[in-house]
DNA sequence: CTTAGCAACCGAAGCGCTTCGGATGTGCAC
DNA sequence: GTGCACATCCGAAGCGCTTCGGTTGCTAAG
């Protein structure tokens, strides 16, 4: 059996395809009664609208992709929370999610880009955003719609919905300094991002106030990699002189950092205490459990999908750079320092 | 500027708009100089298919859903790589490929099946088949073609792409004998799946021949959370007698296990043997390091791309049913049995 | 009684592509 | 000269929807 199209409603109704088009579509010009009855007939037939043929009529797909950079789906599980969280509110709106995930080749944004082309996808939603993204401006300068998840310095007409890495980090560093820590280690995400700026400028700004400033060895740059996390603190490790603490900049840099801290025969939290990022579900397995930050994914992803149909039908709101507050999650990887030298 | 269409091309090239759409798409009744002379235009151009268009004219989306089922693809990593490999091979087909990952309501499924409806993909990758899948059957009756991960008992006209979980498992269980161990506790993946009862099974046939068969009480089904791998190893160490070593169905529960092993004193694995599955990156940066089965997921996404084009093209080779061979990874989770008791 | 205004509805064009069925031209055998 | 096979090309229809620009029939003001 063929799908029932517009017309074969119309036939079953009793009224014009263009009414039938317009009863779906919650026009206003369609009486009550006539409304129902489409509806009704349209039900009854399991009608579904054609997306092909509507696309090429509106020129609009009511589909839009997640892109993201090379292997962050893998190393930020935070984002399959957050994108779970868009998709579940662009369905509520009469949208797809597409995942334009990346590959090797950094096909992820080629294929966004392609794809609108193609008239497959009317927007964007950016997961990673650059200080002088040479991403963004190619989504911009083609007029796609892009919303980010994260922000973009000195572009706040982009819409945007990212988290306070700042006052979290500095949240951290307070609290280390709290139980004692002065010498502090911080394996900081890459710079190139703008979240990781953030980030470590949150860090900066209370040991500047509290102890003059982070001392430059015991930062390191890494990837979000495990292993990048072993290496890194392998790096710190090495030193002639160590921190007390150190802050990754995800659970699985401090995962990588812990295994790196017990091939050095110390220990957690008795030797070094440890601060992951994200939260994520194996943090709490952890032996000890990690301390972390944890985002408000379901917010965030639901803030992304609103602004983003916003974006598409520049009817709402105007663009919004929204930022939210995340929490501490204190379990058993910081202790309070022991023996006091300096 | 507006997008250019077949008709800009047919215009600057001096052909016709179906000359151009065949040349385009490779027919064979096009004289080389046309074809090259059309191709140079379409490239100089920038010309993208309007993927409406084309899909209203072809009934034809060119895309395809990979469909999975409720929080599979947070706890199940692995089908984060299989996936980035179905993905990069059906690009390389012209093919795009959609997540329709599960919300809360199991929405991935319905997801699906209404954008087939809509005529949005041509296909469905099903990442997890259960005994009596009472999903299948749904695509299946709406003419779907699906191509499984995994495989339907008695449905061997779907064609499917596995992994040959059986002789994963006897692999493993004869490595835990050969380290000494006779006493195997085994967390299982839910039974309602049909490739935790084939890895099951791999695991009874062995511990039948070698020891008479497993220990009833020591096998436990687990969900793939790290919480539900804690809470099974938790059941089975509360016993009077427990096992020397235990299989997991996954890493996660794997890792869930280490925990409560640890929670209850014991050690990984002196006291006693860890073993996962799938090798996740985490796997190696445990303490200890786990002991795991790897998949070979770029051939399986690979050739899961290549089933679901031929089903869909129906030109190429006939539905398979494809089985691949796991890889052992030995690490430090297991140790030779300290002091036989019995 | 006339007519402006409004609610409710509809016809037809057209979105950019594929594809069916033919048209054209060339070379070659008869 | 005629007919045929073949390679190459093209016109036009049509996929199912949206939307522009109406028309119709009613109410209520003038």
């Amino acid at each position: 059996m063929d799908s029932p199209t517009l017309d074969d409603i119309a036939k079953e109704s009793g009224c014009s395809r263009t009414t039938v088009s317009r009863a779906l579509n919650g026009y206003s010009d369609v009486s009550e009664s006539t409304r129902r009855k489409v509806l009704a007939v349209a039900h009854r037939l399991n009608y579904r609208p054609n997306a092909h043929a509507r696309g090429l009529a509106s020129n609009r797909s009511h589909s839009i992709a997640a892109v993201m950079r090379q292997s962050a789906f893998a190393e930020t599980p935070i984002f399959i929370e957050v994108l779970e969280s868009v998709r579940h509110t662009l369905g509520g709106l009469g949208y797809h999610l597409l995942h334009a995930a990346p590959t090797p080749e950094f096909v992820g944004i080629e294929d966004a880009l392609s794809m609108y082309q193609m008239h497959k996808i009317d927007g964007v939603i950016l997961l990673e955003v650059e200080v002088n993204d040479s991403v963004l401006p190619r989504f911009l300068d083609l007029g796609i719609p892009v919303v980010l998840f994260g922000q973009a310095e000195g572009r706040r007409s982009v819409p945007s919905v990212d988290v306070n890495g700042a006052a979290a980090m500095a949240r951290v560093t307070r609290y280390l300094l709290d139980l004692g820590h002065r010498r502090i280690g911080y394996l900081s995400g890459p710079l190139k991002y703008v979240y990781a700026q953030h980030r470590f400028s949150g860090f900066e700004q209370v040991m500047t106030e509290a102890v003059g400033g982070p001392i430059a060895e015991w930062v390191v740059e890494v990837e979000g990699s495990l292993q990048s996390g072993y290496d890194g603190a392998a790096r710190v490790l090495s030193m002639h002189r160590r921190p007390t603490a150190v802050i990754c900049n995800s659970d699985y840099v401090a995962l990588g950092a812990m295994k790196a801290i017990r091939d050095w025969r110390l220990r957690v939290p008795e030797d070094i205490s440890v601060v992951g990022f994200d939260d994520v579900p194996v943090a709490r397995f952890l032996s000890p459990p990690l301390t972390t930050v944890r985002q408000p994914t379901g917010e965030l992803g639901r803030l992304l999908a609103e602004q983003m149909i916003s974006a598409i039908e520049r009817s709402t709101s105007p663009a919004g750079n929204i930022v939210l507050e995340c929490d501490l999650v204190l379990r058993d990887s910081c202790a309070r320092i022991q023996h006091a030298e300096e």
